[in-house]
DNA sequence: CTGAAAGCGCTAACAC
DNA sequence: GTGTTAGCGCTTTCAG
């Protein structure tokens, strides 16, 4: 097939028989346009086939259409629950998702918000609150709508939309310590590069702390968090320190590897020890065995993000920098 | 902030004490540029932090960065691992990924693809070969690279990258049927809008037909793949059909839920009836009890299809239409 | 190796 | 209501 030119709004404007201005009015609002123009703009727009050029349209109204997001992956369903949040916030109203995974890494989150700038997007939606400094550099210099998501703990750019991971931490020690559990392990992946993971350990150690109590052992690993890591850390943990009654894990994930292993093993959960992990995913509840998580809007997360830009290119509203904290929820699964 | 008006590379020329064109040049592709100017643009482009254009640049050029993604859902696992897989293959090549999710709705489909088309998009990529006539049409008129990626059963517009589902469902079933298996029951989710788990069923339907066998019984529910809906949709086939001795489910998010079931219930799997998936997830091989499964290699799938439109993108290598089927292997789990 | 001119396809800002 | 004139910021020519 050979290259043929696609059509541009010149040619709707020739086959309707008006000018440039005429056609380009009658497509967008077609209000300030004559009925019998609009008519016949989009009849022949139809008939040859015209689809308009964003290119051309946001380098001439010097804003685009795009929201860039970044997340630091796409393995854990939690940020690919964010960017479909995002994505169902922003459906209907032409702007279109633009994403980048970090996979953790400042370097590629600083090259990556970089790149996106050049594209002049409506917006950015940053996950977390600690960028590198040449990267928040970036994000400050920017003259569009940042909403940093997912987190609450330390300083926005502009606008902020989660959940404090210290406090959560915190509420599940807090609540392990009601239902008087005294020997506490740890078991977290990542947690070097995954800094709400670290605020969460830091809440529930220091509530422990502060209740008089610590942790009896911790294994932290550096990989992902995968169910496999959860169960052979739990393994391991428990193998090494069998009087445990309860152990925090950096996520679902992991917990659920966990789970996995009591079942294998016969460990009776939540009688023996109780486990306990962070975000509520769908699995939990289906699990054959009861473990606490913390349920967290990971959907709503994104979609008030996206909303946060969506306003903010609306020039009505007033574009007060928002800081939302969802509040999050414990849930024992009884 | 005043919105002070970012620099261009107009700005970086006068500071360089060069015309936009060499300016232009060195930043691009150094070579055609004497050192010293080269040298002169590159620090005068970071004194005034200069960012680009990319909607000036694409515009200019008449071909842009970006990469549309077309996805059906994000909340389940493989589509969001195939995004990563294709964010992955990318990196360093300066594309950038524009993703839209359609909902199994081939109304959202169409609006995604023609509103990434006016980007003029670098090439699309989008989920499975059942695109509606109008979409289609859109795909084959489009003259960029397109790839269709995750199934290879049935027409391509012009490049593929999957597996064949109709093969799967029917490897499944003889590998069921070569363990003794002989009471088979099939529970599924969302099988009118997932045409390529309605394949997988096929072909395992037409397999056991072969083998003068049938379905004892069939579940099959609307909503989404859930592991709720594998449990509860489990809990009722087994009830009414007690003497099932092997199920076969739309994927392993639905059969996990299942061997939630078996596991609560006392069943034992693969004794007292086997249980198979369909994607091999990770979560399988951490679970507490063997089902089987076929792996896919999503990841890989998004990546080959990434690699396509990258090759396309080089001038410099023969541009013949891609089909590329990955085989798939049924996992015991043993 | 470098530069000047001429757009890419569209819309903002004025006319009429 | 409609059209005209200028660009948006960059790259593609084509001369030097």
């Amino acid at each position: 097939m050979p290259p043929i030119q696609r059509p541009t709004l010149a040619d709707v404007a020739l086959a309707a028989g008006v000018s440039k201005m005429t056609a380009s009015r009658a497509l967008r609002h077609a209000n300030d346009v004559s009925k019998s123009s609009v008519e016949r703009v989009v009849r022949a727009a139809r008939d040859i086939g015209y689809v308009g050029n964003h290119l051309a349209t946001s380098l001439s109204s010097k804003r685009s259409n795009l929201i860039g997001v970044v997340v630091p992956s796409l393995t854990n369903i939690v940020f690919a629950e964010a960017l479909s949040g995002i994505a169902e916030a922003i459906t209907g109203s032409g702007l279109q998702p633009v994403f980048g995974v970090t996979d953790y890494d400042d370097d590629r989150e600083y090259e990556t918000i970089r790149n996106m700038l050049s594209w002049m997007p409506a917006g950015l939606i940053v996950t977390g609150l600690d960028q590198s400094p040449d990267t928040r550099r970036l994000l400050e210099g920017a003259a569009i709508p940042i909403v940093q998501m997912m987190d609450t703990d330390g300083e926005a750019v502009d606008a902020c939309v989660g959940l404090s991971h210290h406090a959560a931490g915190a509420a599940m020690a807090q609540a392990l310590l009601h239902q008087g559990r005294r020997k506490f392990g740890y078991i977290g992946c990542n947690l070097d590069r995954d800094t709400r993971a670290q605020k969460r350990f830091d809440g529930f150690a220091k509530t422990l702390l502060a209740a008089g109590q610590a942790f009896s052992a911790c294994v932290i690993a550096d990989g992902p968090s995968t169910l496999r890591a959860g169960r052979d850390m739990t393994h391991e943990i428990i193998s090494q320190n069998p009087h445990l009654d309860s152990i925090y894990y950096s996520n679902d994930d992991v917990a659920t590897g966990g789970a996995f292993h009591c079942i294998a093993h016969g460990i009776t959960v939540p009688g023996q020890i109780m486990l306990a992990g962070f975000n509520g995913l769908d699995l939990i509840e289906s699990l054959p065995i009861r473990i606490a998580t913390t349920r967290t809007p990971r959907r709503h997360m994104g979609a008030a993000a996206a909303k946060l830009i969506l306003d903010a290119n609306q020039e009505t509203l007033p574009t007060a920098p928002q800081y939302i904290e969802f509040p999050t929820e414990i849930d024992f699964g009884t």
